[in-house]
DNA sequence: GCAATAAGCTTGACAACTCAAGTATTATGC
DNA sequence: GCATAATACTTGAGTTGTCAAGCTTATTGC
């Protein structure tokens, strides 16, 4: 059949499921004007203190580089989801901060896209995603493992 | 915490874990001048008989567009990895093919990344590994399902 | 048998990134 | 305290896709 090992056959597994996965939610998010890169963004904002964090740790947080960061919150800014505040102690740092209009807006796309989550996992049982969940993370460890041993 | 439902964490878990994941393989991958994407290309090739495909049903073995492979093999075929086949019966479609080239390019990169996703899955057992890819099997499926309904 | 529709593919315009290089500011070693 | 290095961010250029529209060939309904 496939020949490939068990390892290797699981990341194939892993893609093809994201890239299943992750469609649904971005059509009900398109309905609200919002990417799933902006919707991580603002979910990032919203679980900081005082909605608020540094460009480069939110570029961390989502998975992307600072320049994406700079990209990405540029529209987000001019549409008023964020805004920009300035570091009084070290000038190099631009802070975001979530909005109240980027707050209400995340709400309500949380709303829509937490039912798609569910519908997208209808087949499984609480138990079976808690599972699931688990062995990812380590997976997740044992990439950042490995990459760090390179 | 989080404040999200189950279903909504292990999604954004996939995500995280795709992107770490990705990344040790990509690198892997750079050393042989092939990207990801080329090589899901070349496995499925590999995979068919006469190492030979229509376009459409690459697109849809990859999760690209039709668009996308298009774009996608033209760098291919000036390499040689890949060659295009018209098909008689049916002058719409072109077929393409993996060289004996594209073979020798295939089976020297998979020889790397399988390593490279054995140590991606270092902290994994052979049955962790295999229960995770049910799990994932079945999130595929009901993603599928879903969208299937709207 | 022939118009209407569908299937397969390509192309232009655009979106969403990355990478390398540049600027500004802060931290470090001696 | 001052050169050197590191950190934070932005910008230009390039990559890798998507989507909508268009072209060609095949299928369908009447």
């Amino acid at each position: 059949m496939s020949s490939l090992t068990n390892s290797m056959q699981l990341i194939l597994t892993l893609v093809k499921t994201q890239g299943q996965v992750l469609k649904p939610l971005e059509s009900t998010l398109s309905v609200h004007g919002i990417s799933f890169t902006e919707w991580l963004v603002m979910h990032r904002l919203y679980q900081s203190s005082d909605h608020t964090i540094k460009r480069v740790s939110l570029a961390d947080a989502i998975g992307v580089t600072a320049s994406g960061v700079t990209r990405l919150l540029l529209p987000m800014e001019k549409v008023g989801w964020v805004e920009r505040v300035t570091n009084a102690r070290d000038a190099r740092v631009s802070l975001v901060r979530l909005t109240s209009g980027g707050l209400e807006a995340y709400q309500q796309a949380t709303n829509s896209i937490e039912h798609a989550a569910n519908r997208v996992t209808n087949m499984m049982n609480q138990q079976q995603v808690e599972q699931c969940m688990g062995l990812l993370s380590s997976l997740h460890l044992s990439a950042i493992d490995a990459a760090q041993l390179s």
